[in-house]
DNA sequence: TTTTGATATATCATTTTGATATATTATGTA
DNA sequence: TACATAATATATCAAAATGATATATCAAAA
């Protein structure tokens, strides 16, 4: 039993009833709140910073987790900003949503996956001439580049706070992105050595 | 305008009426459905197969959309076999099956997405004990050098028929799995040599 | 002054997932 | 031979996620 639908058992939800899937935004989320309180923007604006390059997230999934998680005690509101009438909401994870991030952390499971679109095209572009292939892994080369500048920008800061844990699991993330666009651009010019031949 | 939109406003979906959004398990059937005739289940099996590492796609996504694809003249059935009481329904790619195929190959946009749970974990492991974040990385080096051997038998198949421009392109995809997951074994020596540190 | 862009919450149709239901056919084994 | 198990095959459903849109406020630039 995955460690999530685990706890859900623990806290008193029967076989019998219907039970919540693994929705994995909660735990984005949740990682989240356990740095900083933030509001559903907020979330969406990190989601679409560091993290962006390993998950995605929108405001369709990350206001309603909120709303739901609000309700199973993980996360509370705090109180609203009344000198504004500016309609904004912090939300601040509670003990038990600690406790759901460490149970998720330490759970062996985990799903890594993967689509990309331009190894679709490339899979079935045999019946295209060339160029367009080339084409296709010249555009996908221009997005590694510019992921890459911007990854590298990040590592260059993590490296001057690594003595925190918690930079340094950053950094480690960062680094991940930077082997894995530098392979990707490797790959690129391979590619298209190969299909420029003949 | 995205190519599949242009190719259904080109086919009379106007303005007004509600327009389904890009389907992109549409252009995976019509791919396979390309290179020969299959029913759902077969198309189940080679996405789980070489397409599995860069695409995923579950029955509840194949099925429905072959049905409405068959509506939209993109696919068609074929004579099922009488000589057995077996339901079993092989598809046809139809001249406009090909041509939207071929607009999507032609169209620039692709969307590249990555969804690792093992760098969420990462990310946000911080607060755990390091042996946890360790623990997370070798599951995942695992799971890694399984698909490696998987993709290199694949590349040792293909490379000796080459000649053929689909093989050649289902070689250079192969590849691209390789040269990531050589990559990904890489980080995981490194992560776990830093965070065994001190 | 106004208009543009950023902030902020929220909802909706569509797509996809992951699980399950149902039934047939092939294979192994007792 | 009989029986159980695994693979084949289609189909549907609730839950989750996406991508788009609606609504409104606030800040800054023109």
């Amino acid at each position: 039993m995955a460690a999530l639908r685990m706890l859900y058992h623990i806290n008193g939800l029967g076989e019998g009833k219907k039970m919540a899937k693994d929705r994995k935004i909660d735990v984005v989320i949740l990682g989240l709140l356990a740095h900083e309180d933030l509001t559903g923007y907020d979330i969406k604006k990190q989601i679409d910073g560091a993290i962006s390059f390993f998950w995605k997230g929108s405001f369709g999934s990350i206001y309603p987790a909120l709303s739901d998680m609000e309700k199973q005690g993980l996360v509370k509101r705090k109180k609203a900003d009344v000198t504004s009438g500016r309609e904004k909401i912090f939300y601040q994870i509670t003990k038990k949503g600690k406790d759901t991030l460490k149970v998720w952390l330490n759970d062996e499971k985990a799903t890594n996956d993967l689509k990309y679109e331009t190894l679709l095209k490339m899979y079935f572009g045999g019946s295209e001439d060339r160029s367009v292939t080339i084409r296709n892994i010249e555009i996908f080369e221009e997005q590694v580049k510019g992921n890459l500048e911007v990854l590298k920008i990040y590592k260059e800061n993590l490296e001057k706070i690594l003595d925190q844990e918690d930079h340094l699991h950053f950094y480690l993330t960062v680094t991940f992105g930077i082997e894995t666009y530098e392979a990707y651009m490797k790959w690129c010019n391979m590619a298209k050595k190969i299909l420029k031949e003949k």
